[in-house]
RNA sequence: CGGGGCGUAGCUCAGCCUGGUAGAGCGCACGGUUCGGGACCGUGAGGCCGGAGGUUCAAAUCCUCUCGCCCCGACCA
């Protein structure tokens, strides 16, 4: 490719709303275009790195046994009544109705279509079990879309969905694509990781993500060193915590705690820790008020919450709720003689808390010496509620977990039957009974990937593509396209370089050297090959590497041999 | 959805408080000098100051409404 005969526009200066390296990069490097929030255009530059994205992802599913399709972007609501999302996907589904009146959406998933497509052909156990992928526009209504692509409205995402007579089906095929996607991102060469994950509201019983790691990712992992668990803190094991020693009963006393209403407060207020303080957060859910109860010196994991209530709404009282709830301001919440509507559920590492410290739902009031069986001999839901974090003990071994950040990239389900028995999409076994079919889904953000990559590889200069993912693996400058000599042995090059199958861009502006350079290193081609007067009169090219940053200076007959060289490694 | 901010040249932004001929840098065009790391000088094109209404002799500037965008939070994955 010529560059004069391509579309590449590069800037001085990104504009003020890119935040994120790889954002910044995409627009300066002239990659993507925004139409509108979270909607972008794919640029020429751009659109290749896409393509060699989707051609690794075409690669390894292919080569897992799965096949092709693709289905429709826009969908009738009638799927999603049966599924019962149309309900449940609430405002980020796109929804539009057609000229009769009758309601569509944009597909943020393909789930319905895929299972519809499969009830009307799939009867026989003869036929499962298969894997079904497409790569698709998809689009989200996302209350805030940022960092271009890597969290955009309207975005192309491979997806898998695997279909099975049984959990053991189940278990192969998303073994499967397991270690396609490790295959995957290690074909892109990036640094990334697989973690446990909430199944969210796809639904199933398990599932992992994959992560891209990188300080500006939105998510957040905690990983154990010695055991290599990783999980999305959303779904993080927490191993036992140290406790303090059981002690004699105490007194329930009623203690004044004028204005103190944070649990540190509170604590140095009474002179106790904070671990000893149990800490009473409201919460309105589609299944109705719930308190739930954890130690003063943690967080509360409002996905696990949201998973033991079963709600699909949740969210932290409001102040005006919080008082009518518990008849005090925000702040004196507490499990002892709160109202009977509010259910109460508590972080199991309360319970061998005893004489401890909680709000007594009155102003400026606390309890201590609280103990459970004695004042909430009531109270029988346990549960796992606590947000993992740095330095906390690892629940498979004793290592301490660590947290980092990662851009998620991937994510597989077991789905299970949830669709499958929602939209009867059934099977006939051998002994001719009806059964549903046992699903998975495989999803990965394309252009996610494309900016995780560029997240993990620049520099102050610009984008360090990885190999494959290089709009063109090699770039060739011509710094004197008008002089006779340089152009002779540049397009010499040229033709020599296609001829041997290399991804070239023939940098042929009439441009100073200093903006070839500048806009070389900008996009990041992976291998510069330069042709100077200056460096011709020895009879020599100068190629490098936009990594490593090194020159060399090669005869002009052996150009060729040392850029292929150059790209094996 | 709540709070805050911004819409002025293709891009980044000044001008607005205190109303009176619309600006800079980059980019673009032309001429010249340059030519291995985003050159320099000169000339020039380019804007219904997001849109609608209002106040005023006069509105980019003040007021109201509206649309779009951004940030923080809520929220969602």
């Amino acid at each position: 490719m010529r560059w004069s005969q391509s579309y590449i526009f590069t800037a001085r200066e990104a504009p003020k709303d890119a935040e994120v390296v790889s954002h910044r990069l995409m627009v300066r490097a002239g990659l993507i275009r925004k139409l509108a929030a979270g909607i972008y255009s794919y640029l020429p530059l751009g659109w290749r790195s896409m393509e060699k994205m989707m051609a690794i992802v075409r690669r390894e599913m292919n080569a897992a046994g799965a096949a092709e399709l693709v289905m429709p972007a826009i969908q009738p609501a009638e799927l999603w009544r049966e599924s019962g999302r149309w309900q449940a996907y609430g405002v980020e589904l796109l929804r539009m109705h057609d000229r009769h009146k009758r309601d569509f959406c944009f597909g943020p998933t393909h789930e319905e279509v895929i299972t519809d497509i499969v009830r009307r052909d799939v009867k026989s156990y003869r036929q499962l079990p298969f894997n079904l992928y497409q790569i698709q526009v998809k689009f989200r209504d996302e209350m805030r879309p940022r960092f271009g692509l890597m969290r955009g409205r309207e975005f192309l995402m491979k997806d898998a969905y695997s279909f099975d007579i049984d959990d053991a089906g189940l278990d192969v095929a998303y073994e499967a694509m397991r270690t396609t996607y490790c295959k995957i991102f290690e074909a892109c060469g990036l640094d990334y990781s697989m973690v446990e994950a909430d199944t969210g509201t796809i639904g199933g019983s398990a599932s992992h993500e994959f992560m891209v790691v990188a300080d500006t990712g939105e998510s957040a992992v905690v990983r154990c060193p010695d055991c290599g668990y990783a999980a999305n803190v959303e779904k993080a094991e927490i191993g036992d915590l140290e406790t303090p020693a059981p002690a004699a009963a105490e007194e329930l006393r009623r203690a004044d705690t004028p204005g103190q209403t944070t649990v540190d407060e509170v604590a140095g207020f009474l002179e106790v820790e904070p671990s000893r303080v149990v800490k009473t957060l409201l919460y309105q859910t589609d299944k109705g008020p719930v308190a739930a109860l954890i130690r003063g010196d943690r967080e509360l994991n409002e996905v696990k919450l949201g998973n033991v209530v079963g709600a699909t709404e949740l969210r932290l009282a409001r102040e005006d709720e919080v008082e009518e709830l518990s008849g005090a301001p925000v702040g004196f919440a507490g499990p002892v003689g709160l109202s009977g509507d509010v259910r109460l559920i508590a972080d199991q590492t309360v319970r061998p808390l005893t004489n401890f410290v909680c709000g007594a739902n009155a102003a400026d009031a606390h309890h201590t010496g609280v103990n459970w069986d004695r004042d909430l001999p009531d109270l029988a839901e346990w549960e796992d509620l606590l947000l993992a974090g740095r330095g906390d003990p690892c629940p498979r071994c004793d290592g301490t977990l660590e947290l980092y950040r990662g851009i998620e990239v991937g994510h597989i389900f077991r789905l299970g039957t949830k669709y499958s028995e929602a939209m009867s999409c059934t099977y006939t076994d051998e002994a001719g009974e009806l059964k549903p079919m046992v699903m998975g889904c495989y999803g990965l953000g394309i252009g996610r990937t494309v900016a995780a990559a560029i997240e993990q590889n620049h520099d102050d200069d610009g984008i360090i593509w990885p190999l494959p993912l290089a709009p063109h693996e090699v770039a060739l400058l011509s710094l004197d396209p008008s002089d006779p000599a340089v152009a002779q042995v540049a397009d010499g090059l040229y033709d020599r370089l296609r001829e041997k199958g290399v991804d070239l861009i023939y940098d042929d502006r009439d441009e100073r050297p200093g903006v070839k350079f500048k806009d070389a290193d900008l996009i990041g081609f992976p291998v510069r090959v330069v042709v100077g007067k200056r460096s011709l009169a020895e009879d020599r090219v100068e190629i490098s590497t936009r990594r490593q940053r090194e020159k060399m200076m090669v005869p002009t007959a052996s150009a060729v041999a040392t850029t292929l060289e150059l790209l094996l490694d």
